[in-house]
DNA sequence: ACAGGCATACATACATGAATGTAAACTTGC
DNA sequence: GCAAGTTTACATTCATGTATGTATGCCTGT
């Protein structure tokens, strides 16, 4: 039964990047075939070539179905009647990510590329991840300089240096939770870790008990 | 130029452990085939299969090579003469596991688990990943709850939720700067994250301005 | 409005290349 | 000479890319 109408071709076309995700996530990107690929979906391998130029080619469409860049989440987070805090911004952005990548198709993608793909394989990893981690580091690094100004955070902590431990710690989280998210809920963890972060790096006068904080 | 000593049959599997280093790194663990890892040394395929029984047998013996868990890490900055607090015995032991993730082996071992290798190939590096986790958090928890309970750490912050945040903290440094250690001296940088954390989950009497300046 | 033509959306077949595992040959230490 | 260590040769499997086949949707001229 060849040919479909322009409608049914952009449905195989998403069944094709449904079936990838799932077969990526089972076998691993480097180990499934396009055919294996195509016949979960439910078609030949002809329908693959059709649509995508190679493995290559479809890994990139699957990512683009999933991304979310730091400075979307900031917006999505943004209150437009008043402005947050630099770092309310952050930890609200993050609570947000760590919600959007329960979803089940985030979590699939994100599980690929942490898990079951490799670098120097058909698809440049490395650069990708490395992209993603510079423009997150550029915007963050933007709000906890801020931060730092306006003597929102503890003045002895280099914004840098924040800045690397907040990447880090979701990034690593993130990879943790990836590899078995049955083990624990990240949705219970994930929050307390990231607020625990963002108390512990505000100053003193929030939290300490006892001493009041002059800033500049 | 066929058979050699004990002595040299051993060399020559060494050898064959360098050389896969080098390729796994180059190529990613599933694209390298034994044939370039035995060129690589300098063999054929036939000295390989003699020395492994398959892929997934040499890289688990190129792992063997490396392997540093955390109770080992605590015992190397253990002072006999007197014990130190549990806090400082994980940090020291955190900023001893960044001096020997440098070296060049552990580096391009560690790069190739982070980033050269993928789930359900050869190799299943997330059940392997999975149990060097483990340990490292059964152990760290031990300190963390030891920590809570003599008060050398601030009351309100979990256990499990610090153990989890320097885990996720030093993972994702790792995963991070492998991706490209040219990017960052992880030597300046992992230190000032790690004494920042244990800094800020102290207790306020260490650091807060008020009290007076005390290091155990 | 409808018939033909062309491009679309796939399927099938084929040619190529590469990796694996094993068996057999060879070579040298002991 | 026997077995450890290593090579060469071979059979099998499997993925890739491309080329070709083919039927249908869609459009255009009249």
């Amino acid at each position: 039964m060849p040919k479909r109408t322009k409608a049914e071709a952009e449905a195989t076309r998403e069944a094709l990047l449904d079936a990838a995700e799932v077969i990526f996530l089972e076998r691993g990107v480097s180990r499934t075939s396009l055919e294996q690929i195509a016949r979960q979906a439910g078609m030949t391998r002809g329908a693959v070539y059709w649509h995508f130029k190679n493995k290559s080619d479809l890994f990139h469409a699957m990512l683009d179905r999933v991304k979310m860049p730091l400075r979307q989440l900031l917006d999505d987070v943004e209150d437009p009647e008043r402005p947050r805090a630099p770092l309310e911004s952050l930890r609200l952005a993050a609570l947000h990510a760590l919600e959007r990548l329960q979803g089940p198709r985030s979590r699939r993608v994100h599980t690929i590329l942490f898990h079951c793909c490799e670098a120097s394989s058909d698809v440049n990893i490395l650069e990708l991840h490395q992209r993603l981690a510079d423009d997150c580091h550029e915007t963050m690094l933007e709000r906890f300089e801020e931060a730092n100004r306006t003597g929102t955070m503890i003045a002895s902590i280099e914004p840098e240096i924040a800045c690397r431990m907040l990447m880090s710690m979701f990034g690593g989280l993130m990879h943790d939770w990836l590899r078995d998210p049955t083990r624990y809920d990240i949705g219970d963890i994930g929050p307390r870790m990231i607020d625990t972060f963002f108390e512990r790096i505000s100053p003193c006068a929030t939290h300490c008990p006892s001493s009041p904080q002059s800033s500049s």
